[in-house]
DNA sequence: TTGTCATATTCATAGAATTGAATATATGCG
DNA sequence: CGCATATATTCAATTCTATGAATATGACAA
């Protein structure tokens, strides 16, 4: 549009857009330092799948993420660790006390997810199995490995 | 809209949205370190009076931006510099080289503003006078002070 | 092959952001 | 005061973006 904004700039542009939005800065903080399979994030974050498999659609079109198939799984994973920090970054500028952003870029054991990788995590995890909620029209040995 | 998308995800949010148009990122890179007018903007960015001061507004209230005056001329700078390390490590995720990301940080000098800084820095600039561009309808005399 | 599970894609639409045009305010000067 | 300059605000129109709903694909197992 302008003569004068430079490709860069919209380079930088774009970047920063696509990790702005709410779900899409969520999945971020999700995924962390990590891996995530869509369910994994279905779970964390309570969203629907579709919805988030077209956020993590605009994150792969924007660079933001890889994926990698294992199975029926796809995993997602930053594709520079960098950014995670840019988002902290962002968290100080705008003002977030320290304990809620350290919150923020904790990632909680995952109970309520299914796939191998979150079932390792809470085979090896203290969480008592009894406390794990009832997914419904669950399978216990698929479940519990 | 999601009940776990707190409320220092909207902060983070808002703030990269607030910087991710390319227009506000122009102004800020234009701000850089130091303060401008908005004449000065104009000058520099070649955008019309009133879009700047819209988006001037725009990055007051997303609390990027503060303004002081002086006489006519009302000075925004950067709330917090970071920002601007923000913006450049946001450019070197974006796959900006070196070289493009330091001309895009460093700030040119601008002998076509007439606010009262750029007038001083064009006088004790090694720059030719017989080198400035004329402006429509100028005053010499208020040109070079 | 049929079925199921994990994930992706398409499409329609409500809502938000961007922009242009016109106009308003505020300061300083004569 | 009346005018010029610097900046702000409002409004309408267009253009993006986000989201929901429905459906498609792809891998694996029986």
């Amino acid at each position: 549009m302008n003569i004068k904004s430079s490709s860069e700039i919209k380079k930088i542009s774009q970047l920063l857009r696509t990790i702005s939005s709410t779900p899409r800065l969520r999945i971020l903080l999700a995924i962390g330092k990590g891996e995530a399979c869509v369910c994994h994030l279905e779970a964390k974050l309570g969203l629907r799948q579709a919805y988030i498999s077209q956020h993590l659609m605009d994150l792969r079109k924007g660079k933001v993420l890889t994926s990698r198939r294992e199975g029926r799984f796809i995993y997602y994973r930053m594709r520079d660790p960098r950014l995670l920090e840019l988002i902290q970054q962002a968290g100080v500028i705008a003002g977030i006390p320290e304990p809620e952003l350290r919150d923020l870029l904790h990632n909680h054991p995952l109970p309520q997810c299914c796939c191998p990788h979150c079932l390792e995590t809470i085979q090896s995890s203290t969480i008592s199995l009894d406390s794990l909620p009832i997914l419904k029209g669950s399978n216990p040995e698929e479940q519990l490995g």
